[in-house]
RNA sequence: UGGGGAGUCGCCAAGUUGGUUAAGGCACCGGAUUUUGAUUCCGGCAUUCGAAGGUUCGAAUCCUUCUUCCCCAGCCA
């Protein structure tokens, strides 16, 4: 057989190689230069910024174990990382100490590496936690109250909600919007401090109450949780919100392409807003990140919601998160799916915009296609039927010897043993046969694989007329 | 309904500074090889790009209108 390996193709072009394509070519990424600020993530990294180099990161919240969804994630921000000579981030968004776990934390960084990436290399260690940049954001937010974009609201979440307007109606300004800037600051440094429940206050961007972009309603930045961190413990009682937090995350880093899914595009305004206004203050240097969107994985039969999975888990309609019906990384490991077949997978689905439903046989043929290559074969026997070779000696047996895999030698060999009473599959024997049908039937040849050719002269039936 | 996105073969998806016959993969249909009815190999598979107009020598690519679908009103991410 002529199984010769297939060249590997070159990544298959999308929207988002052709941006960063396009930026190379205009030299954006060459004037990036460390953050560089006191204590943070930047610090650690010994070398300047390789300029026209990307770096894009993959940021699970730790609060389920990483399904087939991630995947295609995983394997775009680190696949273009690798293609582009840049890196690849891995960062714990942390940022709700009540939905995250350590055990989350823990079996994230096992997936990725069973994928295949890495965050670290000689140079460079890229694991972090959203959760370690909290002084950061503290400060920036404090920026922010200082030079008037954020206030300190003492509305609780419905009196929010009912003054935030529609889709269609604008939103009306919080009686205090105007408050300070020393009461603001008097107020944030009181929530951090611990003296107030929480709820009682929340830290607000201030925007636009009117604009037809419900996120730039002035935006919930920062909230009170007496809540303990997976990773900070007891030390904060205000958390930052994702809105807020992501953009200086991305930032710090020093993120080029922050990659998300469409459902954030409107976010994508505050996204630039804030980092705007950071790097006004100087808090931030430019060019600042810029957030990118892409369809996420969708497949047929298949539930790739965090939250239904949970469901299943706790529910005890699985076994766990790894149980091999669940489409949850380790649940595909368990089953015998490959890195390289997810690979394979996200290569072929590509990234774009538009809404998909992805079959299910792609990714059952891309696992195929690598298991085809790598699996060893073995013979087994579902529902069997008793197969008598009238004219071999009883007692007697012969050992025959079986390659593992069809095209590959090396994979050795094994024995599988011959004798008078052998066990076929069922549907491999008909006493009718249907229409081209060429297995065997009454006076019929058929191969055994791997032994030898055998002729049918009859079969016995039990009482109930069932070939025995 | 206000805002933000997306509609290219059954499923994905290239192509978008307008220029000959609209990539590729999966699926499907042939046909060859085959000690897995697998694999492999060869061939076929969109006169058409959500629809209708318009501009142009020429449009999937530009303009207009229409239409369908998705996302946003968490102190979740």
């Amino acid at each position: 057989m002529s199984n010769a390996p297939k060249e590997t193709p070159a990544p298959a072009t999308n929207f988002i190689r052709n941006i960063i394509d396009a930026e190379l070519a205009a030299g954006k990424h060459a004037q990036r230069r460390w953050s560089g600020r006191p204590g943070l993530a930047a610090q650690q990294l010994a070398g300047e910024l390789d300029p026209a180099k990307i770096r894009t990161r993959f940021p699970p919240e730790p609060n389920g174990y990483l399904h087939f969804g991630h995947a295609k994630s995983i394997c775009l921000n680190f696949g273009l990382a690798r293609d582009y000579g840049g890196r690849c981030h891995l960062r714990f968004d942390d940022t709700n100490p009540e939905k995250e776990e350590k055990e989350y934390v823990d079996s994230i960084i096992d997936a990725v590496h069973w994928l295949g990436f890495s965050w670290q290399d000689e140079q460079e260690n890229n694991l972090y936690y959203a959760s370690d940049y909290f002084d950061w954001m503290i400060a920036s937010a404090e920026y922010l109250i200082q030079a008037g974009h954020a206030y300190v609201d003492s509305q609780n979440a419905d009196e929010m909600r009912a003054s935030r307007g529609t889709l269609t109606q604008a939103g009306q300004d919080s009686p205090y919007r105007n408050r300070s800037v020393k009461e603001n600051m008097d107020l944030f440094k009181r929530m951090q401090a611990g003296e107030f429940a929480d709820g009682t206050y929340i830290l607000r961007a201030k925007i636009d109450m009117s604009s037809p972009n419900i996120n730039l309603r002035d935006p919930a930045i920062y909230r009170i949780r007496h809540a303990t961190h997976h990773n900070t413990g007891d030390k904060w009682c205000v958390y930052p919100m994702y809105t807020f937090a992501h953009p200086i995350e991305d930032a710090l880093e020093n993120i080029t392409h922050s990659i998300c899914t469409l459902e954030f595009e409107d976010q994508r305004p505050f996204y630039d807003w804030l980092l705007e206004h950071l790097a006004e203050g100087g808090l931030m240097q430019r060019p600042v990140p810029q957030q990118i969107e892409f369809s996420r994985l969708n497949l047929t039969y298949v539930i790739l919601s965090k939250r239904k999975l949970i469901q299943l888990v706790e529910e005890k309609h699985v076994s766990g998160w790894d149980d091999p019906r669940m489409p949850t990384l380790v649940g595909a490991r368990r089953r015998g799916y490959t890195p390289e077949g997810f690979h394979l997978f996200a290569e072929r689905i590509g990234v774009s915009k538009a809404d998909s439903l992805i079959d299910y046989v792609l990714f059952e043929d891309a696992m195929r296609e690598v298991m085809n290559e790598a699996a060893e074969r073995r013979v087994a026997v579902l529902d069997p039927l008793k197969l008598i070779i009238d004219n071999y000696p009883a007692g007697q047996s012969e050992e025959c010897v079986v390659h593992n895999h069809p095209f590959k030698p090396e994979f050795g060999t094994r024995v599988m043993p011959f004798s008078r009473d052998l066990w076929i599959e069922r549907e491999d024997f008909m006493e009718v046969p249907s229409k081209g049908y060429r297995r065997l039937f009454p006076g019929n040849m058929a191969r055994l694989r791997h032994g030898y050719v055998v002729k049918c002269t009859g079969c016995q039936k039990d009482e109930a007329g069932r070939v025995v």
